[in-house]
RNA sequence: GGGGCAGUAGCACAAUUGGUUAGCGCACCGGCCUGUCACGCCGGAGGUUGCGGGUUCGAGUCCCGUCUGCCUCGCCA
């Protein structure tokens, strides 16, 4: 059956979603497969599916007894082709569901291309499976309208990235997969070979450091579509390896870079006809901190972080005052409307902040009158309504959430806040876009379990010169010429200008407590370049599979992958990561740990639980 | 490593307080049907209730452990 196709079987004239009454009465060849049939014993229906659509096609009894007991057989699935003449469909039997469905197509010659067992989960709008199910069979999953449209636009973002980088004479140029394993950042994947019995490559977790040696290379303008290894938990827009567009230009200023970002953007959103903005709106780190108590604010809604720690310092309520008095912040987010939640849920949120480190959320509501709060913590801050309110804005009816402990936990947790509310109160517009560039990141944060300084964006980043001369005793307050590009609350991408003096590189690895002979050791490659007529350059990546889940609305970043992996790291349909032989391990001069407290004492604790097992 | 949710036929789901032979729809198989479009009608087959233990006269249901998936904290320069 599935031998001997005929070449003419596979001409296709027309994708099954192009069809219209203009093309009454020709002769076509499609090639698809079978979404649905309905057969009448007399008259035989086929929904036709390929990537473009779906077409109806009708097999007749009078078009042949062979033909006719075919399409009968047909079933989900199956591979055909077939051949026959276009008919109007005319107003009354018009499927205005379909694109195609002003027409249908008269099959002369049905071929069948492939059979298909029964599939694992139904392909029609009607039905869905788990995740792990679809996965397993992503070749199945695929044939959706929405993986497979998923994937095109993924191809329609990479190919605007392409196309302004070349007009602005950019050179794509690859990066080794098989790197060394540097200190800082994620965790490796490491690769063992046969060639080294002790050296390990590392997947690269960014190009990062090649990018900046084709600069000191003389390449000038770079950027590369690249696979990066992170070996670290996942979430839904965390995968173990993912894909960046990844920039460097040499004798560039910030503004440069986010002057071609914005022009790669404004091309990526035409694709998928989203406005994108004249001018990009710019925010230092620390603006979006203390208004937002986030370093990438999402800015589709309002509830703004308000300090009222001068208010509450010599308050009655001991919470806040003391908050104050040991150094830390009282701040609040007036939520709209919020009066409406109950205790349970304004407990719950209570129970839910201390998941980022907070003792506890205040609430109060604004009274109806709108000079006095009621309920939670009313009675001790009503002294204070009147300026309270004024300097928040409240209105009778709105909620306010309160945070009272340091700096960093109440912005923390408010900022967490504020967009948690905002999703679960319908406060966003699905439809909106909102881009922010967040400029002037701390150079260096204190590390308190390792006890040292680490860089917040990375070790090759530059600080402000002017701050590397002030702040020499206090690292934390440097801040480094790093950027980020946010939409919609999500880090779309980040880049900086780049250290390109060995003795700031040097110096700065020092503050990271590298001495200079780790420094040698594991970095000599790119000091070593420095030295040798390195320009000044800077450069940004952007994690595509983010703005293609950005572009398109999905939820997940494994919905615009072709071949995801599992929380866990695996692959269904391979299942990959698996166990190899003991030779290939030999052979890289590798031995299997066995497994701590392994699984011999579920086996004994059975034993014992059967007093008679040993004696029968 | 921590917290949360879920797992019943190929798929999606139901099963009262722990109580008869674990049900329904789609898919599958057989039959009927000449205008359907998630076609319809008649009939049939299909189950280790994720896995292992425990409590009980009796467990899909309760308890403990474990595996898998998802969300999340930590982690992710």
């Amino acid at each position: 059956m599935t031998t001997n196709i005929p070449n003419e079987a596979l001409k296709r004239t027309h994708t099954c979603g192009q069809l219209r009454a203009s093309d009454d009465a020709q002769t076509v060849t499609l090639c698809g497969w079978v979404q649905s049939y309905r057969d009448h014993g007399g008259v035989v229906f086929i929904d036709l599916r390929d990537r473009d659509g779906i077409t109806q096609v009708v097999f007749d009894p009078d078009a042949g007894e062979q033909q006719h007991s075919l399409a009968r057989h047909l079933r989900d699935e199956w591979v055909i082709s077939i051949t026959g003449v276009v008919r109007s469909r005319g107003e009354d039997r018009a499927n205005d569901k379909l694109g195609t469905g002003e027409i249908e197509v008269f099959s002369k010659n049905l071929i069948v291309l492939n059979r298909s067992e029964p599939v694992p989960f139904q392909l029609d709008e009607h039905h869905t499976t788990g995740e792990e199910n679809r996965l397993k069979y992503r070749y199945i999953d695929m044939r959706r309208p929405a993986m497979n449209n998923a994937l095109r636009m993924r191809h329609a973002i990479t190919k605007a990235m392409r196309d302004v980088l070349d007009a602005r004479g950019f050179v794509d140029v690859e990066t080794p997969m098989l790197c060394k394993s540097t200190p800082e950042g994620a965790r490796d994947f490491l690769v063992p070979s046969r060639m080294s019995r002790d050296g390990f490559y590392a997947l690269p977790q960014s190009p990062q450091l090649f990018k900046q040696i084709l600069m000191v290379g003389g390449i000038d303008r770079y950027y590369q579509i690249a696979r990066c290894f992170r070996d670290e938990d996942l979430r839904a827009d965390r995968q173990p390896e993912f894909t960046q567009l990844d920039i460097e230009m040499s004798f560039a200023t910030e503004q440069d870079v986010m002057d071609t970002t914005d022009e790669v953007l404004r091309k990526v959103t035409a694709a998928c006809d989203i406005d994108y903005p004249e001018t990009v709106a710019v925010m230092t780190y620390e603006e979006a901190m203390r208004r937002f108590g986030s370093d990438r604010p999402d800015l589709r809604f309002g509830m703004e972080l308000c300090d009222i720690s001068d208010l509450v310092a010599d308050s009655e309520f001991g919470v806040f005052s003391g908050a104050v008095k040991n150094g830390g912040t009282v701040q609040c987010i007036v939520v709209p409307g919020g009066a409406d939640m109950t205790r349970k849920e304004t407990d719950g949120l209570a129970d839910w902040s201390k998941g980022f480190g907070a003792k506890g959320l205040a609430v109060t509501k604004v009274a109806e009158s709108g000079d006095a709060f009621e309920t939670g913590i009313a009675k001790f801050i009503n002294p204070l309504a009147a300026s309270l309110i004024e300097r928040t804005g409240a209105k009778p009816g709105d909620l306010l959430a309160f945070g009272a402990d340091v700096m960093r936990v109440v912005r923390r947790v408010l900022g967490e806040l504020r967009c948690k509310l905002a999703r679960e109160r319908d406060m966003i517009d699905p439809a909106a876009f909102e881009w922010l560039w967040v400029t002037e990141f701390p150079m260096f944060e204190h590390d308190d379990e390792a006890g040292r300084h680490v860089a917040l964006h990375h070790p090759f980043t530059a600080p402000f010169a002017e701050d590397w001369d002030a702040y020499q005793a206090e690292p934390t307050k440097m801040r480094s010429r790093a950027y980020d590009i946010i939409c919609n609350g999500l880090e779309l991408g980040g880049g900086s200008i780049r250290i390109h003096t060995p003795e700031m590189q040097k110096a700065v690895f020092n503050f990271l407590s590298i001495s200079d002979e780790e420094a040698e050791e594991k970095f000599a490659f790119l000091l070593d370049a420095l030295k040798y007529g390195a320009p000044p350059h800077a450069g940004l990546a952007l994690g595509l599979d983010r703005v293609v889940m950005v572009m398109l609305n999905l939820p997940s970043i494994r919905d615009v992958i072709a071949f995801p992996k599992t929380q866990k790291g695996s692959c269904p349909m391979t299942a990959a990561p698996g166990i190899v032989d003991e030779e290939q391990l030999t052979e890289l001069s590798l031995q299997m740990i066995p497994e701590e407290g392994s699984k011999t004492a579920p086996a004994d604790k059975a034993e014992e639980a059967d007093p008679l097992a040993g004696m029968l």
